[in-house]
DNA sequence: TATTGTTATACTCTATAACTATA
DNA sequence: TATAGTTATAGAGTATAACAATA
C-alpha cells in the first residue's frame, strides 16, 4: 500500500545538536558518576585518560579546555594521590611532562568500567550499528576540534 | 578480486565509548566557548536551555545533575542578568517555577548560533548521514539516561 | 514526617595577572 | 624577549549538612 519511498523530514543541524548534545550530556553525567565512585572528580578523571603518554603540563592545559594554571593544582591532587607523576623533560629543562602511574591506570580502568548506563546503552547496538556510528564521529571529529 | 565480503574488524565498546567521548567532549568545548563570548558560563547557560518551558528548581538540578543546593546559586546569577525568573507554583506552594526570559531566549539563541565548529561540522554532512546519527542517538539514549 | 528551597561551609575548578627559571 | 610552570587571587560550581516553610 506504502510507496516505496516515502518523504523523509529532513534532519535539521539544530536537531544534530540537540541529539548529540543529549547523548554528550547523559555519557559525561554517567563518567562523572563512576569518576566520583572511585574518589576522583570529573576533571581529574579526565586529566588522568589525557596521560596514558606523557604530556607536558601547557599542552594538557589544551586537552582538557583550560588555563595551564589550573593543570597545577590538577596535577598536584593526582600526583598526592599516587595516580599521576611529573617528570623532567629532557630536551627543555622548563617543561614537565605528566604520566600516569601503574595505578593511576588501574584506577581509571575502574572508572571506565563502572560506567554501567554507557555500556548498557553501546552494548546495545549491533556490529553494523556500532561501525556507523564509530564511523561518523571519527569523520566527524576533526571539524569539531579544527 | 576482492570477495564481495571483507572481514570487518569489529568495534568494541571501548572503540565507541573513545569515539562518543572525543566528540561530546569538543561539542561541550565550542559551547562552553559561545557561552563565555556571551558572558555566561557553561552551567548557566546549560540551565538556560533547560528552562524554555518553567521548570521547578529541584527538576532543574536533576536536569543539570548536580545537588538543588547549586541551583539556587546558578539561577540567582542568571536572575540578575534578567535571562530567567523565579515564579510560585499554584499547586504547592513550596515550589518555584525556573522561567527563561525573553531576554534569556534571545541570548541562548545567540550563544547556539554562535558554535561555529559545531556547524561547521554537522553542516558537512549528507542527509542521509544526518538521519543516521539522529536515529542512532535517539535510539542510544534512553538507555544512557535510564 | 516528608519535601522544597535556602543557607552555611569547605573544596575544587576556573581565569587573570604576576612571578621564576629556563630558552 | 619569549616560553613553561607556578603562585596569588577572586569568582563560580560542587556536595554535605542544617534550616524554615509547606505539604
Amino acid at each position: 500500500m506504502a510507496p516505496m519511498t516515502t518523504a523523509v523530514p529532513p534532519v535539521t543541524t539544530a536537531e544534530l545538536m540537540e541529539a548529540v548534545a543529549a547523548v554528550g550530556s547523559a555519557y559525561f553525567l554517567d563518567f562523572a558518576a563512576a569518576a566520583g565512585r572511585h574518589g576522583l572528580s570529573s576533571s581529574q578523571a579526565k586529566a588522568l585518560a589525557a596521560v596514558l603518554e606523557p604530556v607536558p603540563m601547557r599542552a594538557l592545559a589544551g586537552r582538557l579546555g583550560c588555563d595551564a594554571s589550573n593543570v597545577t593544582g590538577i596535577v598536584d591532587r593526582l600526583e598526592t594521590l599516587g595516580l599521576a607523576r611529573r617528570e623532567a623533560a629532557a630536551a627543555d629543562r622548563r617543561v614537565k611532562m605528566v604520566t600516569i602511574t601503574p595505578e593511576g591506570a588501574e584506577v581509571l580502568r575502574l572508572v571506565r568500567a563502572d560506567m554501567t548506563r554507557t555500556h548498557h546503552a553501546f552494548d546495545s547496538l549491533g556490529p553494523e550499528q556500532r561501525t556507523i556510528l564509530n564511523d561518523l564521529c571519527r569523520q566527524v571529529l576533526p571539524l569539531l576540534v579544527a
